[in-house]
Formats: structure tokens, C-alpha cells, sequence
DNA sequence: CTGAAAGCGCTTACAG
DNA sequence: CTGAAAGCGCTTACAG
């Protein structure tokens, strides 16, 4: 590259000092500043496309106007969609966005965290995997600001933006039940991470709510490392056996897809056999062929709110702001009423 | 955050010049060390977790290992794949990385590329849209080091790593002709940009090679701002009309995507009806009731080899490559011979 | 109204 | 073998 003007090649072309070139690019003591001398100053920045070193403003301030963001994993549909409303929302506030990958890993989190850290991000937008309760007792120790995103842990108290998990699973068993499904099963991950647990529990209130029977054997809890495989042997069982279901829900898009495709395998008519509810929003709903009702995560305004939450903590880091937002449940053919398809 | 300890702090405490503390942590002058204040130096370091700033040591060396990165739109599954295969060969260099959306808008993307490079990210990594060449010949003027991904522009003399477009669409038209599809319609969108017309030119030459007859019909160049109703439309003009195809080939994952969509609307059986080949790998795929054919992108090690290259490219910006890699077809039921369909 | 000067946390040519 | 010193490109408290 070749060399950048830099503020003294501005203060220089005018015979004035750095200091002043630096004030009125940065519209500071306007009122004590002559017009005139602005104006010049103003000319040549714009002549030479100055554009100041955020290098050294970072050294002399402290501020980037960068964040980190770490995302389970960028190539998974749902982390894209919340990267993408991050990097808009970041953008129109001036700022850009470094990203990483955990890989659900907690160790490759830490990492990740470390090396942000390092390259002097002004906080972090995180979608922690399980066991990162100690690293992130820690940040906030040395009052680095960071919000959660997607997920969090109800035992620390930290900023988070998340989906109401709980109300969003009530929700769909509910639509099920008055759909007239009773038999409905749940395929999820064996995870502890809070915001799987509280779909599970979502499920199981809402069946106890309503004064149904619950079964184990129809709570699957799926090994996130073997999703694809474990969830269609979960089908198979949740669907053959000696107490088969009349529906199924599931609370991931991957478990979604895994699960489809398996009831395609198997010839399972949907709805007619097994009524559907997804979770995420995916393209790839559209080829199935009876487009399925899901569960839909209002990932842009999560990712909006999470910036701007975030972009608020970095001038009071102590400030913890912790929201659960609703999902919308979006009903296709997937869990029609009983009736209608049988009637 | 709370102060992270500098150069300085770890020299007072050993009573050194922070120089000496900054030789033996970046292993300079190695011999010319003692050993023993050498590894005392390392200790306290460690002691203290000490972590170079950044933002220090970009102002000196000019430079900041941190890579943009700018694809179309990094919630499309294409370059969400294509952003994590960067990360990951970024990371192992001890590189992070800073992303932007272009939403196929040359404005947006300039204006990102300067944001980019005031950020001081060492190099670019850029999937551009069409309108690019005045920009990138400019960055190639001031000796940025940028190489292009996915697309390029044939009258640039720029490093690029992208897919021999005209190869892939090539074989893929001689498939459907193998299998016993001679009626064959192309979907692709309606740009300037290379690597679209060279799928065309794959297309055209593929069926004058067989000397097969080209229809202007039989081309759909949809408009990517409106693609999904587009597409749809243009199936319905492939699949009834004067001269119906026997096949259709789809040169993008969305517009794949689509016309599956449509295909199942229209209730056109797939392949006894029509043939299909689509572009890109999607979870999607597998929901479709007869799995697609596809032609499948090499887009990890694409992005692979970008990333190295642009590395390469950081100690002598004039060292060009271009690299064009082959496509896989993968073959599915959607392009089953005739003979297996019908007979 | 304007500017000299110090300093952010590093690196490195130079001198001993 | 080791360190004093300059400087990267900014910002800002301070002094006029």
C-alpha cells in the first residue's frame, strides 16, 4: 500500500499544528475554532481522502469501534442469520465485527474470547456453548462488556438476549393438543444448556397443564455430535414401539432437518401419520412437502437488540440488561387438525 | 476492564528496558540473550498474562494479522461456508477475521473496502459484485493485497481462486444428455457478472458439441432482485409451451431452491417428468422428495487456498495467482437415465 | 481562538 | 550482551 496521508500531512499543507487539524475532524471546540481555518482544514482532508489511523486513535483512546462476535458455528444457517443482523446493526452504529467459531467447544470458546480480547474488540456478542460459566465470570470481573446471545446461564447474572424458550415449546404443544394431537413427542439435545432445558420444560408443562400423560420414551435427548443418526433412530422409535406418537416436536433446525429427512426415508405421511413442529426458520422447509409449522426466533431483532444492549454497556459495563423475547409460532400443513386430515 | 499489563510493567519489575523485555518475548536476538534474565523475562510474563496490544504493535509494524473478508451476504449458505473455511485457515495462521455483506451492491461493497482497509486489516478477501473493476484496479494501484473468491473478472489482471465455472456446467449438461435428456432449459440470473456467463457458456457449448439445438427459450436469465417469483415463472414457461424440456439446469443454490419449490407447486414429477440439476450443496436438498443431482463446489478448499494466497500475497502484493477448480457433480435420483424413469 | 507537548504501548536502528 | 531513544499516528489536558 502506499503510504496514507496522515493528520501532520494535513497540519503541514496549512502551516498549523496537528492538534488543530485533529479538533476539527473530530468536531470538537467547535464554537472556539475560526471558520475559515475549519473549512480549509476540512478541504484538504477531503482533497488527500485523509482517513484517520484507527490503529493509533485505538491506542490513544481505548476504543476500537470493534466487536467480537462468537457464534456456535458461522456456517450453520441460524449463526449466519444472527451474524448478519449483528454486522448490520454494528455497521450503522460505526462499527465492525471480527467473528469466530466455538464449535459448541468451550475450550476453542475461551480462546476465541482471548484472542478478541487481544485485538482490542470494545465487547463481545457471544453465543456461548455449554460450561463457559467460569470464563465468563471472569469477564465480567475485569468488566469487559459482553451481552449473551441466543443462550445464557440463569445462575449468572449478565446481560443476554434470548428466545422466551419456554414459552415458545408451551406454545407449539398447545397448538398440537387443540389441533388434536395427544400423543406428542419431543426430540432435543442432551445438553445442559439452559435454553434446551427450558424447551423441555416448556414441553412437559404444557402436557401436564393439560392434564395429559408424559412418557420418557417420548423425550428424546439427542447426542449433538451424532445428531443425524441418533434422531432418525429416535424417529423410528418414537414412531413404531408400543406407544407410538401422533406428533412430533422438534427443538432445533438441525434436529428439524435430521428429522424430516428420516420420516421421508420411512414413509411416514405428514400430517396424516405424524404431525410436525419445527424450530428455526430454514429454506429448506420449502421442499418438504408439506411445509411445516415452526417455531420462529425473531433473530434480527435478538441480534439488534443484543448490539445495541452491548454498544449501551460500553460506556457502563455494569449496566446488565436481560431480555427474553416471544417467538411466533408459524402454522403450515405439517400439524393440521386431526379432522381435517382424517375426516 | 481493569488495566491489562503493558511492556513497561514487566521490565519495572525486573529492572530491564521494556526493549529487552520486547526482544526476548519475540524471540529476536536470541544468542545474543542471557538465559537466565531471558527466562525470568518469560515468567513474569506469564505470571502476569501478559498479552501484547495490538493496536501498539499494528502503529509500529504496520501490521495488524487481522483479514476482511466480503461476500454477498453472509446469511446465504454459500457464504456462510465460504466465511467459516476462512476463519479456520485464518485462525491456524494466527490471523482473525472482519466481515461485511455486500448484498451485491458495488456502492456498499466500496464503501466496505474502505472501512475495511481503515480498520488496517492486512489484506482482503473479496466474493465482489458486478461493477467492481474501477475500484479493485485502484486497490491493485495502491498495492493492497486482495485476492477475489468465487468470482473474478476475466479483463483484471487480479489474483482470484474461484470455480472453472464453464467445466461444471459443461459436465453437467453432458450428464443429462448421457442419461437420455436432450430437451435441456438453463435457469440462471440475468448479470454481467463472469462467473454466471460462463455457466451459460458451459450450457451453449455442451449442446452444440452434442449438436444438440440451443433455444432462446430454453435460457432463462432471471432478475436476482426478484428471483423467487422469477423463477418460478420461468418453470411454468419451461415446463408447458410450444417446446417443453425434458430438463432443467439451475446455476445457483437459490435459484436451485426456488425452482424445486415451484416444481412441487406445479406437482411436476421429478425426474419422470423433468430432469433436474441444481448448483451448490443445501441441507435443503435432502427434503426434496427425489434428491437433486447437484454440482457440488469445492468451497472449503477454495476458500483455503484464497486465504493462503492473500497470506502470500502480504510479503509481495504483485505475486498474482488465479485458480480455477473443478466441480464434483454429485449424482442423484433427480436425473435418473429416461430408461430407468420410463422403462 | 490556537498550539506545544506528553503519552498511548509497542518495535528497532543505533550506540555502547 | 544490553539499553536509551526515537517514532508509529493519533488525542487531549494544559498553557497561552
Amino acid at each position: 500500500m502506499s503510504k496514507k496521508p496522515s493528520l501532520k500531512d494535513i497540519a503541514q499543507r496549512l502551516g498549523v499544528s496537528t492538534a488543530l487539524v485533529s479538533y476539527v475532524l473530530n468536531n470538537k471546540k467547535e464554537n472556539r475554532i475560526g471558520k475559515e481555518i475549519a473549512t480549509r482544514i476540512r478541504q484538504v482532508a477531503s482533497e488527500l481522502n485523509y482517513q484517520p489511523n484507527r490503529m493509533a486513535q485505538g491506542l490513544k483512546t481505548n476504543r476500537t469501534r470493534t466487536l467480537g462476535l462468537i457464534v456456535a458455528d458461522i456456517a450453520n444457517p441460524f449463526s449466519a442469520a444472527l451474524a448478519r443482523a449483528v454486522e448490520d446493526e454494528a455497521e450503522q452504529q460505526g462499527y465492525t465485527v471480527i467473528f469466530g467459531s466455538s464449535d459448541e467447544n468451550p475450550a476453542k470458546c475461551s480462546q476465541l474470547i482471548d484472542t478478541l480480547l487481544n485485538r482490542q474488540v470494545d465487547g463481545l456478542l457471544i453465543a456461548p456453548p455449554a460450561g463457559m460459566e467460569a470464563k465468563l465470570t471472569a469477564l465480567q470481573q475485569q468488566r469487559t462488556p459482553f451481552v449473551l446471545l441466543d443462550r445464557y446461564y440463569p445462575s449468572l447474572h449478565t446481560s443476554y438476549v434470548a428466545l422466551n424458550n419456554y414459552q415458545a415449546m408451551y406454545h407449539a404443544v398447545e397448538h398440537l393438543l387443540s389441533s388434536g394431537y395427544h400423543r406428542i413427542g419431543l426430540v432435543t439435545f442432551d445438553t445442559t444448556l439452559f435454553h434446551m432445558a427450558e424447551r423441555g420444560r416448556g414441553y412437559l408443562t404444557a402436557l401436564r397443564d393439560h392434564e395429559l400423560p408424559t412418557r420418557k420414551s417420548w423425550l428424546k435427548a439427542v447426542d449433538p455430535c451424532n445428531a443425524a443418526i441418533e434422531t432418525a433412530k429416535a424417529i423410528r422409535e418414537l414412531t413404531t414401539g408400543a406407544h407410538p406418537v401422533d406428533a412430533v416436536v422438534f427443538a432445533s433446525n438441525m434436529l428439524t432437518l435430521a428429522g424430516l429427512q428420516q420420516l421421508i426415508r420411512l414413509h411416514v405421511r405428514v400430517p396424516d401419520e405424524l404431525a410436525v413442529v419445527g424450530f428455526d426458520e430454514t429454506d429448506a422447509y420449502g421442499l418438504f412437502y408439506a411445509p411445516p409449522t415452526y417455531i420462529q426466533q425473531p433473530v434480527s431483532e435478538m441480534s439488534q437488540q443484543a448490539t445495541r444492549i452491548l454498544l449501551d454497556m460500553l460506556d457502563a459495563p455494569d449496566r446488565i440488561m436481560q431480555v427474553n423475547l416471544p417467538a411466533n409460532l408459524i402454522v403450515q400443513v405439517s400439524s393440521l387438525p386431526q379432522s381435517a386430515v382424517h375426516g
